[in-house]
RNA sequence: GGGCCAAUAGCUCAGUUGGUUAGAGCGCAGUCCUGAUAAGACUGAGGUCCCUGGUUCGAGUCCAGGUUGGCCCA
C-alpha cells in the first residue's frame, strides 16, 4: 500500500526530485487553474522585484509570504491571479550596465550612443529576469511565470503617460527649482525617496572656522562654521538664533561673535566682552568671504534670524547659503536671499567663480583655504567626522544643487491620501501610523530626472512661449506628431527613440520637443494596480480584481516608496486605495545581526542556501518569524528548524508508515467512530481540530508565524506523547479488522487517528512546507488511491468543531506535567523508568485539577511504572522541615541568649513554624519574637519518598523496591536486552524466535514467574534454560547483580 | 525637535482578551533511551519580565513618565 519512508531523508534532493515531478504533471498549472470557476475571489497585486540582480535570500523572505498566502487562499477555493512582475527601469540599471562597460560619467554614454545603451539596459532586466524566475521556481513559488508583467513594458509606460495627463488636468504638475541632492557621477538628482538610511556614510569632513568681518565695526566679526567650504562661495546671510545667547570676545586685536555656549571652539585665549541675544546681531551688516566673485556682485550679506540654528556644534552662527544647501533654499524663499548656484550637473564650477570656475567640487578645499587666508579671514581648521549622504548607487558623495524639475503637488491631495490610508488594513498595524506620519511629513513629489533609461515623461515644453502640454497616451502623441513619428513607430517609448517625436505648441504654434527627463521609477511600480489590469482600456479584468485584496512587501522603506506611489496613484486617477490590506515584513541580517553584503561577505546566496538547509527549512524558519521585527537568517536558524520541526513531523510519518505496511493498513478501511476510540485518540484529534482552527484563523489574520509556532507545539505532543504512548497499540500483535467485525479495533482505531493526523498535517501545511507534505500526500493519499493528484490540489482542512473537548486537554496536559515530575523524582531518586515502582503520591494545585486526576492517573501510572496513585492535599505528608538559626543575624542581636533560641527552635514544631516562615509571618518561640528571615527552613524529602515539587504541584515517588517489584524489574530488563538482541541481530521486527537463557537461580526465577510477559514481548514462541546451538546469536548480560547468557534463534 | 518600534534566562526569541507560582531553542551540568527517532529523549541549574509611579481583587500584559537601543522625519 504504501511506499518505504527513509527515516534519514536527504531533504534537499527530495525537494529537487518533487520539482521535476510537478513539472512532468503541471501541477503547477492545474494549481492556478483549480478555483477558475470559483465565485470567490482573492486579489494580489505583486510588488514587482528588482530584475537587476540574482534575487537573494532577503528576497526569498518576502515572495514566501506571497507563496505561503496564495497557496492558503488557493485551497481554500478563492480565485486568484499569480501575475508575478519584475521592475526594470530607472538609473539603478543604468549604473550596473555603466559598470560592465566601464564607464565613468554621462559623457561616456552619450559617445556611447543612448540608444545603444538604453537596448542594453533592458537586456540586463530581461536577463536577470530569467534568473529570477528560475530562483523563484527552486523556492516553490507558483506563480505564472509566463505571464510576468514588466514596469518596462510599453503599456506600463503610457498607463503613467494618462496617469501624468490626469494630473495636469487636475493642477497637479508643475516645474519648479529646488536644491537637492545631487550625485556628480550620476549626474542626477536623488528624490527624498532615496535618501534612505543606507544612503548615509561616516565621512570626514573639514571642520572650518571662517571670519565673516562686520561693515561698519572695525576689527569685529561674526564666527561661522562649516563642513563643506565650496559652499562658501555662494554665501549671502549668516543666520543666528533670536533667543540664543551670544558673547563678544577680545583676541588680541580682533573682536570674535559666537554664540556663549560654543566659545570652546575658540582657540587660544579670550576674554568677553559683552553678552546679547541673538535678535540684537539681526540686520548686521558683513563682508563675504568671496565678495570679489562675478557671481557675488551686487549681493548684500546680512545676518537674519532662524529658530533651527542649534547650540550643539558649530559657532551659532550659521552660514547660509540658499543656492547650496536644502534647508538653506528653504530659508532664502523666507527671507527673499539671493540664490547663487555654484555647480554644474558635473559638480563642476560654473562661469563666474573666478579661478574655481572649471574645477570640481572635490577639488578646490584647499585653494579656498588658501584664498581665505589670504584675505585674512581663516580662523581654524579640524577634522570633522559625521554621517553624510552618498549616492546609494555609486557611494559618491553628494552635494547639493539648485536645479530646475518636474513635481506633482501633493497638498491638494494629502487630505484624500490620509483618508485612503485610514481605510487600509495595515499588518503591521503600526504601518497605518507610519504612513500617516509620512504623509504629514511629504513635500511635493519631484518626478524627473536628467538621465536616459526610465519613463519617458510625456511633457512637451515650448522653448518659446514656456506652454507645457503632457500626452495622456501613445494616440495623442501620435495625432499631435508633426515631425519623427516615423522614427519613433516600432520602438518602445524610450529615449532616444521617443524624442524624435516634435508636437506644435497649442499656444504659440512653435515646434515643442519632449523634455528630456526620464520619470522618478516609483512612478513605474505606484502605476502597477493600473497597467496590469488594463485600466486605461476599460478592460473587464480591472473590474474584476481591483482593488486587490491584498499586496505585500518589505516596510522599510516602502512608506515613502511603493505604498506612498500606490497610494498617490490611486487617489489621484480614481479617489481610492489600489489595496485593502498590506501584509509587510522587516529586514534581514545575517545570523549574527550583520547587514548582509555581498562585498563584506556577510551575504548568503539563495542557492546555496537551498542546496544546503532546502526550501522547506528555509520557508518554514521565515514563517515562524514574527515579520515584524528584523530576522537573523543563517544555516544555523535552519538547522534547528529541520532538527525541531520537520524531522520530528517526518519521523512520525516514517513510523506510521514502517507499521501500517506490517499490519496491512488500509484507509479506506472504517474504523470505529470518533467518540467510541481510545481517550488517546480522542486527544490528539481533539488537538489537531483545535490546530486546523488555529492555523486557519491565524492565517486569515496574517499570522503565520501563529500557525508555525502552533503547529511546532502539535508535532511536539503527537511525537512525544501520542506516538510515545501509542506504540504498544501499534506493535501488539492483532488483526486489522479488514471489513469484518473481528479485527482489533483499538489498533485499527489507532491507525485510522494517526493517519488522518498525518494527512490533515500534510495540508495543513502545504502552504508553507510545500516540499515535504507533498512526499507525505502522494505516499498515504495518492498511492491509497484517495484524495487529488497533489495536495496543492485539495481543498484546505476545515476543523470538526464536535471533535475539540477542551477537558481532554486539561486531562492530558496535568498527565503530561506530572509525569514529568514524576520522572524528576525518579531521576533525583537514582531509580530508572523500568523498575516498577510501588506509589506516586501526587498533590495538584486546584480541586479541579484534583478531578481531572482521576481521569489522568492511567496514563501517569503507565508513564511512571507505578502501580498506584495516591492523591494528597499537604506537602508535609512527604517531605520533613528542618528549622535553623540564621546565625549572621540573630548573632549580633541576641549574643549570649542564641543558644536559648537555638534549643527553642530545635523543640519547636518545624511544620508549624515552616508554614508561618512561608506566609511571611513572625514566630514566637520561647518569648523571642523571631522574624521570618532569622529562621532557615529546609526540607528533605521524608524518608521512603524521592520528591518533585514546582508551580504548586508535588509528585512523591515511594522509593521502596520489595523483592517481588524487583523481580518485575528484572524481568523488564531481560526483555530490554533482548529486544536489543534481535535489533544487533538483524531481525525483522516480526520475526518469532527461540529464546535459550543460563544464569543463576535469581534469573530462573525472573522468567518463571514472567514468562508470559517475556514471551508476549519478545515474540519468544520458546524460553528454554539451556545451551543455545552454535548458529544463535549469543550474548553474555550483567544487570541488577544478574549474570547471564542469553542466546536467540529465529524461526523459520 | 517630532513620529514609530523594541527591551523577558548567558545568547536568540515565544508569551493569545489582564488571571493562580513566566516558557522554548541554543549553550551549560547530569542522565537515559535506542523495534519510528543520535539530525534523539529526559532531568537540572539559570529570571529585579529595563526603571519609577498609576489603574485593578489581580499587571510581563493596560496607562503615565523616564532610561537604553533601532528606524523614520525635520
Amino acid at each position: 500500500m504504501f511506499e518505504a519512508v527513509n527515516s534519514r531523508q536527504d531533504f534537499p534532493k527530495l525537494e529537487e526530485d518533487m520539482l521535476s515531478w510537478w513539472n512532468e504533471n503541471d501541477i503547477p498549472r492545474k494549481y492556478r487553474e483549480r478555483n477558475e470557476n470559483s465565485d470567490k475571489r482573492w486579489s494580489f497585486i505583486d510588488g514587482p522585484i528588482t530584475a537587476n540582480n540574482p534575487m537573494g535570500v532577503h528576497h526569498a523572505w518576502g515572495r514566501s509570504y506571497k507563496d505561503l498566502f496564495l497557496r492558503f487562499r488557493n485551497m481554500q477555493g478563492y480565485k486568484q491571479r499569480f501575475q508575478n512582475g519584475f521592475d526594470g527601469q530607472g538609473l539603478w540599471i543604468e549604473v550596473e550596465v555603466e559598470k560592465e562597460l566601464g564607464f565613468k560619467s554621462k559623457l561616456d554614454i552619450e559617445a556611447y550612443g543612448v540608444g545603444n545603451f538604453v537596448e542594453l539596459c533592458k537586456q540586463r532586466v530581461d536577463r536577470f529576469a530569467d534568473i529570477i524566475s528560475e530562483q523563484s521556481k527552486r523556492l516553490a513559488m507558483w506563480m505564472d511565470w509566463d505571464d510576468s508583467y514588466h514596469t518596462k513594458s510599453d503599456e506600463n509606460n503610457y498607463t503613467i503617460w494618462h496617469f501624468l495627463k490626469v494630473c495636469l488636468e487636475k493642477g497637479l504638475l508643475y516645474e519648479g527649482t529646488d536644491v537637492m541632492p545631487w550625485c556628480p557621477r550620476c549626474s542626477s538628482g536623488l528624490s527624498e525617496h532615496e535618501i534612505v538610511t543606507e544612503g548615509y556614510r561616516e565621512i570626514v569632513h573639514p571642520g572650518l572656522f571662517v571670519k565673516f568681518p562686520i561693515l561698519d565695526r572695525a576689527n569685529e566679526s561674526l564666527l561661522i562654521w562649516t563642513t563643506t567650504p565650496w559652499t562658501l562661495t555662494s554665501n549671502v546671510a549668516a543666520s543666528v538664533h533670536p533667543e540664543l545667547m551670544y558673547v563678544k570676545v577680545r583676541q588680541g586685536d580682533d573682536k570674535i561673535y559666537l554664540a556663549k555656549s560654543l566659545v570652546s571652539v575658540l582657540q587660544g585665549e579670550h576674554e568677553i566682552l559683552e553678552e546679547m541675544t541673538g535678535d540684537a546681531l539681526v540686520g548686521l551688516r558683513y563682508s563675504g568671504p568671496f565678495d570679489e566673485l562675478e557671481a557675488q556682485q551686487g549681493v548684500e550679506h546680512r545676518v537674519i534670524p532662524w529658530k533651527e540654528v542649534a547650540e550643539n556644534e558649530g559657532t551659532g552662527i550659521v552660514h547660509t547659503a540658499p543656492g547650496a544647501g536644502k534647508e538653506d533654499f528653504a530659508l532664502g524663499k523666507e527671507m527673499d536671499l539671493a540664490v547663487i548656484a555654484p555647480l554644474d550637473q558635473f559638480g563642476v564650477f560654473i562661469d563666474g567663480f573666478g579661478p574655481l570656475t572649471g574645477k570640481s567640487v572635490f577639488d578646490v578645499n584647499e585653494e579656498i583655504y588658501d584664498s581665505l587666508k589670504s584675505k585674512g579671514v581663516f580662523y581654524n581648521l579640524e577634522r570633522y567626522t559625521h554621517r553624510y549622504p552618498v549616492c546609494w548607487r555609486c557611494g559618491t558623495e553628494l552635494v547639493f544643487r539648485l536645479v530646475d524639475e518636474w513635481f506633482i503637488s501633493m497638498d491638494p491631495i494629502r487630505e484624500s491620501l490620509k483618508k485612503i490610508t485610514e481605510s487600509i488594513r495595515w499588518v503591521p498595524e503600526f504601518g497605518m501610523r507610519r504612513e500617516l506620519d509620512w504623509l504629514d511629513n511629504m513635500d511635493d513629489w519631484m518626478i524627473s530626472k536628467k538621465r536616459y533609461y526610465g519613463l519617458a515623461l510625456p511633457i512637451f515644453k515650448c522653448e518659446d512661449c514656456g506652454h507645457f502640454d503632457v500626452m495622456g497616451s501613445e494616440d495623442e502623441l501620435h495625432e499631435r506628431a508633426v515631425e519623427g513619428w516615423d522614427e519613433f513607430e516600432g520602438h518602445s517609448p524610450h529615449r532616444p527613440w521617443v524624442d524624435a517625436v516634435k508636437i506644435t505648441c497649442s499656444e504659440c504654434g512653435s515646434k515643442v520637443s519632449r523634455i528630456l527627463e526620464v520619470g522618478n521609477p516609483w512612478l513605474d511600480a505606484g502605476i502597477v494596480p493600473f497597467s496590469t489590469l488594463g485600466y486605461r482600456h476599460g478592460s473587464d479584468a480591472w473590474k474584476e480584481w481591483f482593488p486587490a485584496d491584498w499586496i505585500s512587501e518589505s516596510f522599510p522603506g516602502q512608506f515613502r516608496n511603493w505604498f506612498y506611489s500606490m497610494l498617490t496613484m490611486g487617489a489621484v486617477l480614481e479617489e481610492t486605495a489600489s489595496f485593502q490590506s498590506v501584509f509587510s515584513y522587516a529586514l534581514m541580517r545575517n545570523e549574527k545581526g550583520e547587514e548582509m553584503h555581498k562585498s563584506a561577505g556577510t551575504a548568503i546566496w539563495f542557492e546555496d542556501a537551498a542546496e544546503k538547509m532546502g526550501v522547506d527549512s528555509m520557508r518554514w524558519v521565515f514563517a515562524r518569524h514574527d515579520p515584524a521585527a528584523n530576522i537573523n537568517f543563517g544555516y544555523g536558524s535552519a538547522d534547528e528548524v529541520r532538527r525541531q520541526f520537520i524531522i520530528p513531523l517526518w519521523n512520525v510519518y516514517s513510523f506510521f508508515v514502517t507499521y501500517a505496511e506490517i499490519d496491512q493498513f488500509d484507509p479506506k478501511t472504517p474504523a470505529s467512530p470518533v467518540a467510541e476510540r481510545a481517550e488517546l485518540d480522542r486527544w490528539i484529534l481533539s488537538e489537531l481540530n483545535q490546530l486546523v482552527a488555529e492555523t486557519t484563523q491565524a492565517l486569515e489574520d496574517f499570522e503565520p508565524q501563529t500557525a508555525a509556532r502552533r503547529s511546532e507545539a502539535f508535532v511536539q505532543s503527537l511525537s512525544n506523547w501520542y506516538v510515545r504512548r501509542s506504540r504498544r497499540r501499534f506493535w501488539k500483535s492483532g488483526l486489522l479488522n479488514q471489513g469484518e467485525n473481528s479485527g482489533d479495533q483499538d489498533k485499527l482505531a489507532a491507525y485510522a487517528t494517526l493517519y488522518e493526523v498525518l494527512v490533515t498535517l500534510s495540508k495543513l501545511l502545504a502552504p508553507i512546507i510545500p516540499f515535504a507534505t507533498e512526499a507525505i500526500y502522494q505516499n498515504l493519499v495518492v498511492r491509497a488511491g484517495l484524495g487529488q493528484e497533489s495536495v496543492h490540489l485539495d481543498d484546505y482542512p476545515v476543523a470538526d468543531e464536535s471533535v475539540i473537548d477542551s477537558r481532554l486537554t486539561d486531562v492530558s496536559r496535568l498527565a503530561m506535567r506530572l509525569s514529568s515530575m514524576g520522572r524528576a523524582a525518579r531521576s533525583k531518586a537514582s531509580i530508572k523508568v523500568r523498575q516498577p515502582l510501588a506509589t506516586a503520591m501526587i498533590k495538584t494545585r486546584t480541586a479541579e485539577e484534583r478531578s481531572l486526576l482521576e481521569q489522568a492517573e492511567p496514563q501517569i501510572i503507565d508513564e511512571l511504572n507505578v502501580r498506584d496513585i495516591v492523591a494528597f492535599d499537604a506537602d508535609n505528608e512527604v517531605v520533613d522541615y528542618k528549622l535553623q538559626a540564621n546565625m549572621p543575624i540573630l548573632g549580633p542581636k541576641y549574643g549570649m541568649e542564641l543558644h536559648y533560641i537555638i534549643e527553642a527552635l530545635a523543640a519547636a514544631d518545624a511544620q508549624e513554624v515552616a508554614a508561618k516562615v512561608d506566609a511571611g509571618e513572625s514566630v514566637e518561640l520561647s518569648g523571642y519574637e523571631l522574624e521570618p528571615e532569622e529562621i532557615l527552613v529546609s526540607s528533605d524529602d521524608r524518608e521512603g519518598f524521592a520528591v518533585s515539587s514546582d508551580a504548586g504541584y508535588t509528585v512523591a515517588i515511594a522509593t521502596e523496591v520489595t523483592p517481588e517489584l524487583r523481580l518485575e524489574g528484572q524481568a523488564r530488563e531481560l526483555v530490554h536486552r533482548i529486544q536489543n538482541m534481535r535489533r544487533a541481530a538483524d531481525f525483522d521486527i516480526a520475526d518469532r524466535i527461540i529464546t535459550y537463557y543460563q544464569g543463576d537461580e535469581n534469573l530462573s526465577e525472573v522468567v518463571r514467574v514472567h514468562s508470559d510477559y517475556i514471551r508476549q514481548e519478545t515474540l519468544s514462541d520458546e524460553l528454554l534454560e539451556a545451551p543455545a546451538p552454535s548458529d544463535a546469536h549469543s550474548e553474555d548480560q550483567n544487570f541488577d547483580g544478574i549474570k547471564a547468557t542469553v542466546a536467540l534463534v529465529r524461526k523459520a
